[in-house]
DNA sequence: AAAATGTTTGACCAATTGGTCAGGATCACG
DNA sequence: CGTGATCCTGACCAATTGGTCAAACATTTT
C-alpha cells in the first residue's frame, strides 16, 4: 500500500500532534528528491506559460517524464504544486531589495539593486512570468504574502531611501513608486519578452545588454541630487 | 431556422465573392447591439481576470445575462469573441503613441505621452490586462499584429525620439527603450493593481496621483538633456 | 531471502467544458 | 394579423480534466 511522500500542506495552526514528532522528519528518498525536483521544474513551465487554470495536469507529467498517477503520488493535488512553486519563489524573488545597503552610496546602491533585480529577470524569466501571472489574475494565493512579508520589506527599504533624500544624497522622488518603477520596467524583459523580440527583432539576447545600459542611464540620471 | 448573426470572421486573404455584396451589410438589429456588446463587456472581464484557457462560456454567458447556447448564437466560439476583443483593443491600445507630435516640444510631447498612456490604463485596467495576459502567455494570437503595424509604430516614434536626441533637445537614452520603460511603468498600475494597493493601502485611488506624479517627474529628469 | 517499504501503472470516475440542435417564443413589418 | 426572420432554450454530446484505487513492480532493510 501506498505512503504518500508528499508532505502534508501546513494548515497555518501550529498545533503539533504526537503523530508529527514520529512523522515527520522521514528523510526523502533518492528517488523523491529526483522525481520531485522533475515535477517542480515542469510544473514552473508549464505553470508559467499558461497560468494556473491554463496548466494541466497531464502536460505537467509528460514533461516531467512521469505518468499522472505518479505526479500524484508526490503531490497532493495540482493547488499543491503550484503553491509549492510560489512559496518556495517568492522569497527568493526579494532577495536583491533585501540586499540594498544603508551603508552604501545611495545611487550606486540603488543602480545596483536595478541591475540586480535586472540579472534575476534575465536569469529566470519562467519564476518572473509565474509571478506575473498570479498577479494580474489577483494574486488570489499569494496576497497574504504580500500584505504581509512584501509589504514590509518595501516599506523598511523605502523608508531608507526618504532617508537619503532627506540626506540631499538623492533626488526626492516618491520611494514606493521609484521601487515599484524598478520592477515594471526589469520584470518587462522576462514578461513580455515576446513584445519586445517581436519590435527588437534580435539575433539573441544582446538587446538585454542594451537594456541594462539603457536602465543604468534612466535611474543614474533621474535620481542624481540637483546641485545646488 | 436560426440565421447565425455572428460576423465571419475575416480570414485575412482580401477575397471578396459575390455573396458578399449580398450578405454583408445586414444591419445590426437593436438585439444584436446590445447582446453583442453585453457579451463582449462580460468577456472582457471574464478573460482578463482568468486568461484565455481560464475563463469558461458559462462565466461569460452569467456575465452577460444570456444562456451559453444564446452565447453562441451571437458569436460563433470562444476563441472569436476573444479575437474580437483583442483586435479591437490593439488599435485603441496605441493611439496615445501614435499622438507624439514632431512638431511639439520633445520633452513635453513625450511627458504627455506618458501620461496619456498612464491615463489609458486607468481608465481601462481590464483592456491593459487583458493584453498582458495574453502577452505573457506568448501572444499566440496576437504575434503578427506585434511584428506588423506595432513594430512598425514604434520603429518610426523611436526614429523621432532619435532625431529630437541629434539635435541636442533629449538626453540620448535609447529610444525602443524608452518606449518599453514608458509601457512598463504605465501598465505596472493595471496590471499589477493588487500588488500596488497590497503594498500602498491606498484609501482609494489617491497613489494613482502620486504616481503620476512620480512618472512626471522621473521622465522630465531623465530626458533633460545635459547643458553644456 | 523475506518482509517491509517505496514506486509505478492501467483502468476508472465524476465534474466541467466547448459546442450542437431541434423546436419554441418573439419581433418586425407589410 | 399573419408570416418570415430573428432570438432563445432545454436537452444533449464528446472531449478534457483533476483525481482515485487496487494491484503490480522495485528497492531497502532486517
Amino acid at each position: 500500500m501506498g505512503n504518500r511522500p508528499h508532505a502534508e500542506q501546513k494548515t497555518g495552526n501550529g498545533k503539533r500532534h504526537e503523530e508529527d514528532i514520529v512523522n515527520v522528519e522521514r528523510p526523502q528518498t533518492r528517488i523523491q528528491k529526483r522525481n520531485r525536483e522533475a515535477i517542480l521544474d515542469a510544473a514552473l513551465g508549464v505553470f508559467s506559460a499558461e497560468g494556473f487554470r491554463g496548466a494541466t495536469l497531464d502536460q505537467i507529467a509528460a514533461e516531467a517524464g512521469l505518468s499522472k498517477p505518479n505526479l500524484l503520488y508526490y503531490f497532493a493535488s495540482k493547488e499543491a504544486i503550484y503553491t509549492e512553486l510560489l512559496s518556495q519563489l517568492l522569497d527568493t524573488w526579494l532577495d536583491p531589495l533585501r540586499e540594498l545597503d544603508p551603508a552604501g552610496d545611495p545611487i550606486e546602491e540603488i543602480i545596483d539593486y536595478v541591475l540586480r533585480k535586472f540579472e534575476m529577470s534575465r536569469a529566470f524569466p519562467r519564476e518572473s512570468r509565474l509571478f506575473a501571472n498570479e498577479i494580474v489574475q489577483g494574486a488570489p494565493r499569494i496576497i497574504d504574502q504580500i500584505e504581509g512579508p512584501l509589504k514590509a520589506l518595501v516599506d523598511e527599504k523605502a523608508a531608507l531611501i526618504e532617508s537619503w533624500q532627506g540626506a540631499g544624497k538623492l533626488a526626492p522622488l516618491d520611494a514606493h513608486h521609484l521601487i515599484f518603477s524598478i520592477w515594471a520596467t526589469t520584470q518587462h524583459y522576462a514578461d513580455f519578452d515576446v513584445q519586445v523580440r517581436g519590435i527588437l527583432k534580435p539575433d539573441g539576447d544582446e538587446h538585454l545588454e542594451a537594456a541594462s545600459h539603457f536602465l543604468t542611464l534612466l535611474y543614474r540620471r533621474a535620481l542624481s541630487p540637483p546641485q545646488d
